[in-house]
DNA sequence: CAGTGGTCTAGACCACGCT
DNA sequence: GCGTGGTCTAGACCACTGT
């Protein structure tokens, strides 16, 4: 019996030591961790059990794990943030230049919930804009908006080889001669799927922000962006709110 | 050699193989997932195999164990829709009546970040409410606000008596002369503590989301929320944005 | 009690990153 | 080649939920 089996399991007493150490800064951001057969000897443990400990703590975020080289603490990255005016007509910082844009664009009918989003009937033809934007070759963010086909029809918004255009925001609109009232925008946050860990580049146990938008002209539904994903390690949102 | 050790790993095609039956209803949501015991059989795997596969699933947030009970899909939650008019005068669902609140005061000299955020001296005190807002015995929030100890001693703010009151928003702050202009806020995701899990009765695998605000009175930032945290299984934020 | 998941061991071989 | 993490096995005992 080499472990005596006292109330918190043996794995969690070990994360929690090193989790101690990198708060200290025994450990600092981006160097790395003892590796298993370390922990394994200093503790006293498996193997199997200092894998549980670190996987406790990558699920919390604060190591990330690399293949062939080691666990590290989690260095802190840059942080995106989309900032209260990101829809401003005189935008300062727009991001065109900074980024680069995938955009795929196909045509596709209305599903249920996307008519009732738009106030249309199920069945009626949508744009479906599909983007991925990456900025230093890390990809930032995915999306997904659909227009009512009719509107955008012939419009540089509907053309696939526009690929400066980072996002359909007001200012693109206007050039249509849609003037945008307000936009709604619902956020949320979930573990990635398999597909955007591997599309976001993200470490295992970063969860994403979804942004789910409308784009409203007045009482039109312009635009529905149906999940814009960003990656919560590398981003963060802002509103102001103004006060009647 | 039982195992052939094809391109994915064996434990990832189960996973996969689980999420394919869930997402066709085939295992509804709410219902069990075959035993660890049953998977070991049905794939020929050992149990930890098995164990491997849950693990993955549950760490997308797509199922939930129960420890002597089994895996469950997990069911939809209800969800808690933090709406756009959650700060207006005449907010006709006013959340009073329906949740519990649990506060806690306490008065602390402002370190450098809340200095910052405050536009005041560091050391300048402030009053410190920490919140756990409840609904159907289930926590639903925590937070953690300061105020300029000066502008609220004496008030009902600053009572720690005054159970009721469910968020520190304009419409209490008006009650004491301060007409707030407009709120500032920043949203970001992320895994939550051991103690968030507890005390929220997180999942494993579920994020947080965080609110970050600033409540400000014309130039005068009254009230600063360091981190308002939100189980993402059953919260969602919605926001208007006007356009010029 | 039986059946479930939770923890842990001791070993094996594979895949990756380095030097 | 060596050291790292990644996958997997077979077995053990514990802890919780049910009957």
């Amino acid at each position: 019996m080499p472990t005596p089996r006292t109330g918190t399991p043996r794995y969690r007493q070990v994360a929690e030591e090193l989790r101690r150490r990198i708060e200290a800064g025994a450990i600092p951001a981006g160097s790395l961790l003892p590796p298993e057969s370390a922990l394994s000897r200093e503790f006293g443990i498996s193997r199997g059990t200092a894998r549980e400990a670190i996987a406790a703590l990558r699920s919390e975020g604060l190591v990330v794990t690399e293949h062939g080289r080691g666990t590290y603490a989690r260095p802190a990255y840059p942080v995106r943030r989309l900032g209260a005016n990101r829809y401003g007509t005189n935008n300062s910082h727009r991001p065109s230049d900074k980024y680069q844009v995938d955009a795929t664009i196909n045509e596709v009918p209305a599903t249920q919930p996307l008519a009732n989003m738009f106030n249309v009937e199920p069945g009626t033809m949508l744009l479906c804009r599909k983007l991925v934007l990456s900025s230093h070759r890390v990809p930032q963010q995915l999306s997904t908006s659909y227009f009512i086909l009719e509107t955008v029809a012939g419009t540089p918004l509907a053309d696939p080889n526009r690929k400066p255009v980072v996002d359909n925001n007001p200012v693109h609109l206007r050039a249509i001669d849609i003037v945008v009232t307000d936009i709604r925008e619902i956020v949320r946050a979930r573990m990635p799927t398999p597909k955007e860990v591997k599309a976001l580049c993200l470490p295992a146990g970063t969860p994403v922000l979804t942004v789910t938008r409308q784009i409203r002209a007045g009482n039109r539904v312009v635009e529905v962006t149906n999940d814009i994903v960003l990656p919560s390690d590398r981003s963060e949102l802002e509103y102001e709110i103004p006060i009647d």
